[in-house]
DNA sequence: AATGAATGAGACTTCATTCAT
DNA sequence: CATGAATGAAGTCTCATTCAT
């Protein structure tokens, strides 16, 4: 954070502290953080048991990184591959689509995270930082904007339940097929990807453009 | 399944097999399986640690009795309390608001089976017994009937992909805010019970009645 | 305790209890409470460390045995070989002689305890139990008692006072000697055994018989 | 001790090792020397734990510092605050309390110095330089120059033994006291300082006052 | 020399599973 | 058969000591 004293010894905490990160990053991929030891992360890290502690005060202190490297790759994911342009004269409908589709983009990349993250703000929620919420604040931000901007289509009679249910159905809908395509829910589905994509996109569009009972 | 033998002590042995059963379902609903000792469920059984072994193999036998329980739960509750009448000649839109809430109502009580049977659909598939996949079936069966009893009302081109969307949907959309209201996805919601229902019965609806792109 | 019930399994555990206490009797004698492992006593009683954990909650929980024991040893000393009998015709000086040379012989044989006894009364003072203050309270009113019996001797004013230096002496002045003759202040004398407990009789009479300034 | 050499770096090791020492002298008073870690040491001492390596072969290499310092102490005290001037015609009572006097006012700063040099005299023989047995040796002496001073109040047959007693119980009674006034067997006093102080001087007196039996 | 990051042995504790009674 | 005591592998964490910078 600071400049000066020390750049050696920050350099190489630093750079101790990103291989752990990255060692936890790769184990989620395959296994869920209770079946993840300090020695996993230790090996896969390329250092010894003391050292995760010297970076880490306990095992628990390691979840807040989920949270922090989902916001990190959720950024740069929406600055870079997952950009959505949003042309107000193309509809929602088109809109909805490019959304859905890259949020199965990043689902595809990073699900292990959401996975994570969902988990653990329900199981360990003194360990989450304000980082979640603030996350959560921004999905709300965005379908409120985009209910708004494309109001004139919106048939459901409350906005700002429609905006709810957009921001809970996008954080949702895309998980069990993302995460597990061929067991639980996600078995149920025998169409591609494409198509699931699409009907999802199709789901949220007919719920905003259908009057509700 | 069935073991022959041992008359005299079956009685008893089924006795021990149903303490096991509760126990393991009571204490589901405080915490996870992986949080569940032996020791946990002999206890809660009023049994030996020991006797549990002569019943169940080893800790990871009790998985498929979750998806044995919620079998029997989805079952007894389908044909009771969350019995649905579909009139046809009330429409589809009241049809899914029927159907939604009782699946809500099936996931207040027995949400617990439902979170530990999904995950165990994917941790450890292994262990899944055919029950799983005649539940995924018998779903997708219910989709099917569904989409053309109302087939008129339907819009989705692809019949087939409806159902299987109605099925996942109807199996995904209601976890997050039913297992865990305050955290996670659920966060995003403030509205009612009730108005979760409804709105989660629009957005079936809304997604069959309109015409995909 | 209660009878009735599992005889068998309650013998073993009585067992398996005894021997980790004999363990931990024997251990120190030849090591501090803290030098002394879980798998030490586990090995000297010749158990898996997971049925010390059968036993006793955690390493703390063996803490009131050394109460326990040191109470218990104390008792059967001053029932058999430890027993005084204090006879007022002969005196202060001969009750006192006779006393500290039965609380000699408990320190040759139990000095282990009474060590870390007294330690842990300060270390840990929570988890000392009832037993330690019982047993502080003994001392004094054997003291008071001794005190009253022979009040015509006692020239310390306050008869009160010299009871409770009578008892905390009796309960230090041997110990370094005791527990280590050979290290610390210990290494001051060179006098023998039977000089030493005459020396140190003299001195609680010489501080009860003489006027204080 | 001294090793020569490297004189321009002396004054820095010197100062170095001065900041350890202060820091085990400020720690000692907390916890006791197991609790006490080489990284707290060097962050009280406002260094690095490599260090503190370069003074200090091990952690064990603390240990002779403890009675260094003790002795240090225990010089300055007895040279200024707590020097006692023994006026042979007040008689040995008046100076026998002077002294117990003085050494409890030492006990009160430095029984932190004093509990752990015992306690390592004993763990720790071998680590122990010649200073203790110097130290030993040094408390003898002045207990032989009391005696004689005063030998015509003294009436235990034995100087020799009378001496060693002397200086035995100026280094035990009043630890229990001083260093634990609450817990072990200091609760049993309920008298104050003073009065411990004089029924301890008083002590000694009669001890040496009265003829042995 | 100084620094503090890294090391790894070893301590405590848990719990699925086995087995003597 | 039932019981619950015993087992021991495995996990978390600490800290004296080493070593690259």
């Amino acid at each position: 954070m600071s400049q000066g004293a020390k750049p050696a010894s920050q350099a190489r905490s630093r750079a101790t502290r990103d291989r752990l990160v990255a060692a936890l990053d790769g184990l989620l991929r395959e296994k869920d953080f209770e079946g993840i030891t300090i020695a996993d992360l230790a090996r896969e890290a390329g250092l010894a048991v003391g050292t995760v502690y010297r970076r880490f005060e306990n095992k628990d202190a390691f979840i807040p990184v989920v949270f922090e490297l989902y916001r990190e790759r959720l950024e740069s994911y929406t600055a870079g591959d997952g950009r959505i342009e949003v042309e107000p004269a193309d509809g929602l409908q088109v809109a909805l689509h490019a959304i859905v589709r890259s949020a199965w983009g990043f689902m595809q990349r990073e699900g292990h995270l959401l996975r994570t993250a969902h988990l653990y703000a329900r199981l360990r929620p003194d360990l989450v930082g304000e980082e979640w919420q603030a996350y959560l604040d921004a999905a709300l931000a965005s379908a409120r904007q985009l209910i708004s901007l494309f109001s004139e289509e919106i048939h459901v009679a409350n906005h700002d339940v429609a905006a709810q249910m957009l921001a809970y159905l996008l954080n949702t809908m895309l998980i069990e097929r993302g995460l597990y395509p061929d067991e639980g829910a996600g078995a149920l589905l025998t169409i591609d990807d494409n198509d699931f994509v699409s009907a999802s996109a199709d789901t949220l569009f007919g719920y905003l453009a259908t009057p509700s009972r």
